[in-house]
DNA sequence: GATGAATGAGTATTCATTCAT
DNA sequence: AATGAATGAATACTCATTCAT
């Protein structure tokens, strides 16, 4: 009725929200999309099953509200950067901050993985990766076109999947497989 | 004894078995593995639910046994060329018809990485994986070592890394991405 | 924040839970434990299938319940009368009441002779069966002994093998067998 | 199409059917009916499932015949002793006889009471059974009726019955039961 | 906003039985 | 007589989703 109580159920969406997405985005990531339950997911985030989709229209909308949360705010890092043709150094920094931001966030970024090759699932979201995607992936490719390659964003799309693959490999393989100096590699010899 | 001959029954069985098989890795691919139901199995393949189980113990086990079947074909691809120590030409030429393979399989590989983020169903089958993919390793860390590179088997590494990256990229968008381009750029720059 | 107070959800839970339990206790009694089908017994219980699996983890654990329950609720019948030497009138009067209840309970006690015989299903509630069955029989035995006989413990196991035979004589053919009379000549006789 | 070919036909088919009829006999002691599965029995007996449906037309006539045959032959062990009354003496050693028997065919009465609670299976065979258990329960009334008992076929019946559950307690628990000395009590208060 | 009881369509799997050979 | 490939109906169980409260 009150001003105050509209703030605080708003406040108390938002919170709620959050909870949820991020048990959702552990579950989603230690199953699979699949696999991971409403009942867990909801379990996890201490909050019933009718609460769930109150929120979230259905498990399908959940998963994408986090890929779409977790976009934006990936995209707000690049914000201001897009425009500037970086120098090698900083072209390096942002790789090397880029792939620590990766680490930071595995569970995400497995979810990421193993959702991507579904592609049914995934259809919608592709559109909006796309909207993340192409603005760092132009910005590689001023950078390649500053030092004069012939085509820029085919190395641009180049460097990206390398680095995915040696994202995915780590993922895999955490313990195992050399995350770090194989982006040393990378920047030494693609960039 | 026999009504039909030991050899018509085994005629049968290893037709049935692949053509099983070979719906069950399409559908696989298209919906992953959680999603393929084996009824839509059954029916592509055009034989009874029943039928599939007397050829494979469970779900599990069909597609652990694609994944088999595939990674024998694959390394039998590689018997003889294992101990030598390529040129680079040689090195190049294998990188090439290697992704050649890759794009004559798609369905395979669409499974294969789609499979490889749900590390339970994939647990007893990794061996598997590492059977193949070390000898193929070696070989690489075995040419960059020719090549005089300090840490060859963490090039080798990253190199499959890569192509992995380039391979997912292709699967993820078939028309959009630049693969053999890619690959080009990763012959020039990385070997 | 409930919607329903925590005592209304009991209630519910409580009432549906004993009216599965009713249904599940007479088509295991009516079809044997294997023979009887979740779906029916869902039916009979005027349940969605669902909602069992929402009260028990499975058939088994259905069964299982089910014994538990009844065992415990004959248990309390002893209680108090567990520690005295009966008279001869005591002990027959209570050999003639616990045949009464047995009449009483056909569903259940047929349920327990279908089941006995399949031991793995039973293995676990074989001990829960103990725990009520050796309190009586130690009771037999001291009556026995009371009346001087040289093996207590023996006879009573015989005697209740005998009202075990004559039970499922009973079982079998309710309506042929002189349930009553034997019980009468078994009373004359053995004790 | 000679006599003796007829003949080894013959052999063949007699020995078949009592192989199978042995192998069913185990796997219904060790399972139970329902968990019993045709494929197993086929494959215990050496023999394909095929045959087993040319020799009986289902899995319910197969128990069926089993138990027929074991009646037969049980019924065949009182030929001559049915018209005699029996002394005390020859009737404590007939029930000693008996019960030696049973413990010389364990598998046999395992699947016998496992499958008298299920009586829609049984239904037909329950005839059979009054068959051979009438002559049995006959001759034990005589032999009380010449002990000047006032209702002997009650008494038969009771004992029957008692010997009965001194053979399934023995059955559930053959290591544990005492079941020769529950027999001469039997012997000594109830004959 | 919040709960969890309730549903029903869907899933993998089993198995008695048939039948072409 | 004998085989085992093939079927299809049945089974236990799961789970996203709805809804009365």
């Amino acid at each position: 009725m009150s001003p105050r109580t509209q703030e605080q159920y708003h406040e108390i969406r938002t919170e709620k929200k959050a909870r949820i997405m991020q048990a959702a985005l552990e579950v989603f990531s230690e199953e699979g999309f699949e696999r991971a339950s409403v009942s867990k997911i909801a379990g996890r985030a201490g909050v019933s099953k009718g609460l769930m989709y109150n929120y979230f229209k259905n498990k399908e909308e959940l998963i994408k509200t986090i890929f779409i949360d977790a976009m934006s705010k990936l995209m707000s890092s690049f914000v201001g950067s897009r425009e500037m043709i970086p120098t090698k150094e900083e072209f390096a920094l942002f790789i090397k901050k880029s792939m620590a931001d990766f680490k930071n966030n595995l569970p995400y970024w497995k979810m990421y993985f193993s959702v991507m090759m579904q592609a049914n699932v995934m259809q919608m979201v592709n559109e909006e990766l796309m909207e993340i995607a192409m603005p760092v992936l132009m910005m590689m490719a001023k950078y390649y076109e500053s030092r004069g390659v012939k085509d820029p964003l085919l190395h641009a799309r180049m460097l990206g999947a390398a680095l995915d693959g040696i994202g995915m490999n780590y993922l895999v393989d955490p313990e195992g497989y050399p995350f770090d100096k194989s982006i040393d590699i990378i920047i030494d010899k693609l960039i």
